[in-house]
DNA sequence: TGTACATCAGTGAACGCGCGTTCACTGATGTAC
DNA sequence: TGTACATCAGTGAACGCGCGTTCACTGATGTAC
């Protein structure tokens, strides 16, 4: 809700009808308005109409910018996952882990990862939808700092990203202010934390940089 | 597709009209159909005329059954946590995972746990359903065979069931038979089994029962 | 045990509605001369 | 630099369709006598 009145705001003041720079900012806007939507109640349950005038158009003019709804999901999604890819940039597995799993990523679906909200509906979707889900969680391993002397590095980080979109898919997935909703994210994330910390001991206690 | 002709031929080959049993026994049959269509295309993939019709039913009659589509969802959600439930009872974490973190599970999505298939969907459903899926929740960690002397037992399951249920919904948001589909699926199986084979010591291979 | 009648599971047409998509129209943009 | 015109982003009405839900109707079930 707050996303709509927001992003009516961002709308020029005049009432000018186009110029070019404008109409690719205005695409801009539609493909984010979506993003955000799409995160929040599902590609099923947002209309057309309803993204066009969260980003403070009439719903005709969507195909001058997209041929369909399917293209407008593939762009939604493909632009979202590598904004997460971005944010993530650089962390480790165990800082990307207390990022991820958190009350507040769990709280604001609409700008939470894609991945999380919307990866339950990607098998339901064309090829070119999963396509796009594929490229962001390779963009986003890619991202990441593995440890380079670690062999399963690779290994490590898919692990850590899997267990992080299932506590959240699960916490969410409760009722709100669920005593289990957040049982479910503290655990997972003190158990992938402590999974981490030890690179080769078993108790021996190192700091994380 | 062929789960609606199975469905079909179960339909009793007279014509008869009603019975209070065979009634009882076709609302069963619409719950259970209904609960494999929605795993597999989402609740909102699926509307109440083609979940009659798979049943063996023209669509008036559902309302005879149930309240509401809401209340369609809620119970057949239900059912198929319970089933999954049940499924896995008296299962230790190793042997969950090794039948969860599988390809045959991601494969058939219509016959699979529902915190996979829908619980991407629950956080856009009333409360009644969130709280069927935490009660899922609840019944599959009271089903499952935690290690007593373990004080972190209840942990140590919740953490099995969120990387589990991530493995599966990271792999099947990619194309079907992709490199990286499989990937997800045999790193997340292999860490989540190595992390439980030892249960104290680091290194030492101790058995599992 | 036999007849009369209320019940209610299932049918199929109909409802209002919102969906994705199409289209004729508008007027400022931005180009050709 | 100034005028004439093609372009095309945005408007708003309209389309056919499938949705969840309602309803009058049916006839076998199962009960009351």
């Amino acid at each position: 809700m707050c996303i709509v009145t927001l992003t009516l705001t961002l709308r020029d003041g005049s009432d000018m009808k186009v110029t070019k720079a404008q109409a690719q900012e205005n695409r801009a806007r539609i493909v984010r308005t979506a993003s955000a939507l799409f995160r929040e109640r599902g590609y099923d349950g947002v209309g057309l109409a309803e993204v066009m005038a969260a980003s403070g158009f009439t719903h005709g003019g969507f195909y001058n910018h997209f041929g369909s709804k399917t293209d407008l999901i593939a762009e939604s999604s493909s632009l979202s996952l590598t904004e997460t890819a971005a944010q993530v940039k650089g962390l480790n597995a165990a800082a990307f882990v207390e990022l991820y799993v958190s009350r507040k990523h769990r709280d604001v679906r609409s700008q939470g990862c894609t991945m999380a909200a919307l990866g339950g509906d990607a098998p339901r979707q064309p090829d070119e939808i999963k396509a796009a889900f594929a490229a962001g969680i390779d963009n986003l391993l890619a991202a990441l700092d593995g440890e380079s002397a670690e062999p399963k590095s690779r290994a490590k980080l898919i692990d850590a990203l899997a267990r992080s979109v299932g506590a959240i898919v699960l916490s969410r997935a409760c009722p709100d202010d669920s005593a289990l909703a957040d049982e479910i994210l503290a655990v997972c994330r003190e158990e992938a934390l402590a999974a981490l910390q030890p690179p080769a001991a078993s108790k021996r206690s190192r700091k994380p940089k």
